[in-house]
DNA sequence: GGGGGGCTACCCCCAAAGAGGTAGGTGTTT
DNA sequence: AAACACCTACCTCTTTGGGGGTAGCCCCCC
């Protein structure tokens, strides 16, 4: 807690690609103030080095294989870490920004983007600022605009049946009272409810009631 | 659900004390447009009465042994039976009167009201008003004022640990995430939450999850 | 000194939830 | 005709949640 400010940053970098770990470092290598002190090629082993190392950052790749990037992500600030994170990623899907930002990423920026330009928004990072990759702002802009216009809104993605399953859901009702309401078979509900929760990147059905209500489906 | 309006209203009464049964029973004989059709001495036996006849009117006693009035209130309405249903009881405790208003009570008469203003507050009930004891009503205006009065509220009976726990519920946290940011063991937060459901008369996590972020802890 | 409430931790047990799969029926679109 | 999305149902499996209990510890109040 007690964090010198003129220190060199000490950095944790995990992706499960050796080489892009061998460019992400040789790019830091060259810069003043950074020290990169450990490596790990999947989640697990990244979390436990994140909890060994306690890094300042923590350069995550979205796309592994094994534990997912976001999942590592949502690990990391579960069990309190508090490096910054930045997650580094070839995905330009809207829906992966915005969980990312949602789980607690720091900054979000594509892998093809410009080492200069890495490093400069890295450094923003470090700063306090969420560092995301320009072409990705309108994006989040768009997401952001949507995620406001509440109002019987169609989840996205989300079918007629999940749509209603979602409300039932933040009225507090259970798989057994969902399934009389609507006269479908229990296992059913789940099938809905699993769908939902994946779709929606929700860890559990109370994540979802408590964001359907949080946003007017109460 | 065709009812031919000016017929005799159809009643169940549920109550495992067999002479009030029978009280609640001459009443009604005295009175026109009464018909008791069947009698129930639990609240198993009061919800298979109930599905077999379809009545318009349900007498439910709240103080029972075994499956208690509240419950079979709320099996009753889970399973759509749509018959009014009124509440009678010695209880004047307003989290009874409160949660048997949530469940969908449309009555809550008060044993030892006047055999007069029972049967008038029946009536009222069929017409559509929710009939509750005169001396009640001023115990559920204080409830609904409280219940608005939302702004940091320690509700009511809880807990300080209880209503922490109760906040990370409204964050969507499950009882493991809870354990770790709480810093206690996950059987500790089982107990807490035991408690709360217990105290808040919620069936589950997500019945209080989604109250407490409808309600201003979100 | 003796309650009593609150917090903690643990026990057992069973129900609910969630993750994965296969699969049939229905529509619509290509 | 083939592909696709959706809803439905059912299978197995593991994890989580929830109800009941006992018990120790602390602190406050009588």
């Amino acid at each position: 807690m007690t964090q010198p400010v003129s220190e060199t940053l000490r950095v944790l970098i995990i992706d499960d690609h050796p080489l892009f770990r061998r460019g992400l470092r040789q790019l830091l290598a060259l810069e003043e103030g950074f020290e990169v002190v450990a490596e790990a090629a999947g989640g697990q082993e990244g979390i436990d080095l994140a909890r060994l190392h306690d890094p300042d950052l923590i350069l995550l790749d979205l796309n592994m294989k094994g534990m997912d990037g976001l999942e590592t992500l949502r690990t990391l600030r579960d069990l309190g870490i508090e490096a910054r994170i930045i997650l580094i990623t070839v995905s330009n899907a809207p829906e992966d920004l915005i969980a990312a930002i949602r789980a607690g990423a720091d900054g979000y920026i594509l892998k093809d983007n410009d080492p200069t330009d890495i490093l400069q928004m890295i450094r923003g990072a470090m700063e306090g600022r969420t560092a995301i990759s320009p072409e990705l702002t309108s994006l989040l802009a768009t997401a952001l605009r949507e995620e406001s216009r509440s109002e019987e809104r169609q989840h996205a993605s989300l079918t007629e049946r999940e749509n209603t399953i979602l409300k039932c859901l933040a009225a507090g009702m259970s798989n057994k009272l969902i399934a009389r309401e609507l006269d479908i078979m229990e296992g059913t509900v789940k099938v809905h409810i699993r769908n939902m929760l994946k779709k929606l990147k929700f860890r559990s059905r109370v994540e979802a009631a408590v964001w359907a209500v949080a946003n007017g489906l109460g």
